[in-house]
DNA sequence: AATATCACCTATCAATCGATAGATAGGTAA
DNA sequence: TTACCTATCTATCGATTGATAGGTGATATT
């Protein structure tokens, strides 16, 4: 059986995820991945080659899967702008309940390189940024669903990885941090005129 | 004279902001630091006291003056729909002019700790919240000015943040880098009706 | 001219890093 | 039983890290 190598792996791999996302790559020693996932530390490399094919692992275990997510919600049998809403929903609390791949993601964002970003691109997001686009074309048909999509997943993402700041910040209110407060901003946001709500 | 030695130390958080910015704290050797300043490693001790420092005076220098550049746009003599289109062309072009910032403030996202957050809320940002929350209250009275604030900085930063990989997302063209046209979609955002364009 | 301070240097430290070599206990197949 | 494979271990490597000790020449002060 390679069931224990499978397994050895996995809880490799799960730790990894957790470290990785709180202190970045080099942060993290091999030694500090070893003793959470309960081996010594030169027992990772009958896992892994070296270190960075750890965090590549991590990477790409923490980023499946979540580009099949939504399309469901984006295909759903609604009108234009309820399919909106509900996406803006769908995503708010999946996102604020994912905190590792949010952290991880925004490290990419800063320290990825062209191969690993154009991966990430094709790999999770281009299948919905194409149907989010479509859905803004059908909402608002002159705007640039590029621009759009960017904009909605920004503001989504922004206020759940400004939290630890925001506390501090003027006019903060608990409820600011809830996951339905949140969404009901960002779609009020898109769709209320601003002069007169 | 202690002018060299100020000479010496300018020097030293210049290249040090850039290195900073561009590979994070735990990347950046006191080696680095110093080859590119011009001197020896064990110099950099003259004139600090260890490498945290360093990373701190570089954090306070870079954000030091970024407080007080917007407050008398968002205060000009005009109407509060002008004064925020003002805002957000103002905001977005100093942004995308200064990357060394935008990169060091997400990377302080991440891994600051409280007491670090909580300076630059106080220091940093606190004054723009207020006047560009009064000024919301102002453009639409009714709103969460707190969650309007955040969405507007949002809005313009991950723009900016997000270029690396929106090169390789559906939908890209190059004049979407360009300071004016993130400006103008942030503001057409804001205040056009979403659903009759 | 003698002295002190400044701003750097060379040389080196202990600690930690990622990684490798080789041993070992337990299971599997011949 | 013999031989091999699996999954871990102990021990150690060279390189790099942040940091310190102590020396040196130029400049300024007395």
């Amino acid at each position: 059986m390679g069931k224990n190598k499978d397994n050895s792996r996995q809880k490799i791999l799960d730790v990894a995820v957790h470290l990785f996302s709180k202190s970045g790559f080099s942060n993290v020693s091999i030694r500090e991945i070893a003793t959470a996932a309960g081996i010594k530390s030169a027992s990772l490399y009958y896992h892994f080659p070296n270190k960075q094919s750890i965090y590549l692992a991590v990477i790409e275990h923490s980023f499946a899967n979540k580009a099949i997510v939504f399309t469901e919600v984006l295909r759903a049998d609604k009108s234009a702008l309820e399919r909106l809403e509900l996406f803006i929903y769908k995503f708010t609390e999946i996102m604020s309940k994912d905190e590792n791949f949010r952290r991880l993601l925004h490290r990419e964002m800063l320290d990825g390189d062209e191969e690993r970003l154009k991966y990430m691109a094709d790999k999770v997001f281009k299948e919905q940024c194409i149907a989010i686009g479509q859905l803004m074309k059908e909402v608002s048909p002159e705007c640039d669903s590029h621009m759009m999509t960017i904009s909605i997943s920004s503001l989504i993402i922004h206020h759940l990885e400004t939290a630890p700041i925001r506390k501090f910040l003027p006019g903060y209110k608990p409820e600011h941090d809830q996951p339905d407060y949140i969404a009901g901003h960002v779609y009020e946001l898109l769709t209320k005129e601003i002069t007169k709500c």
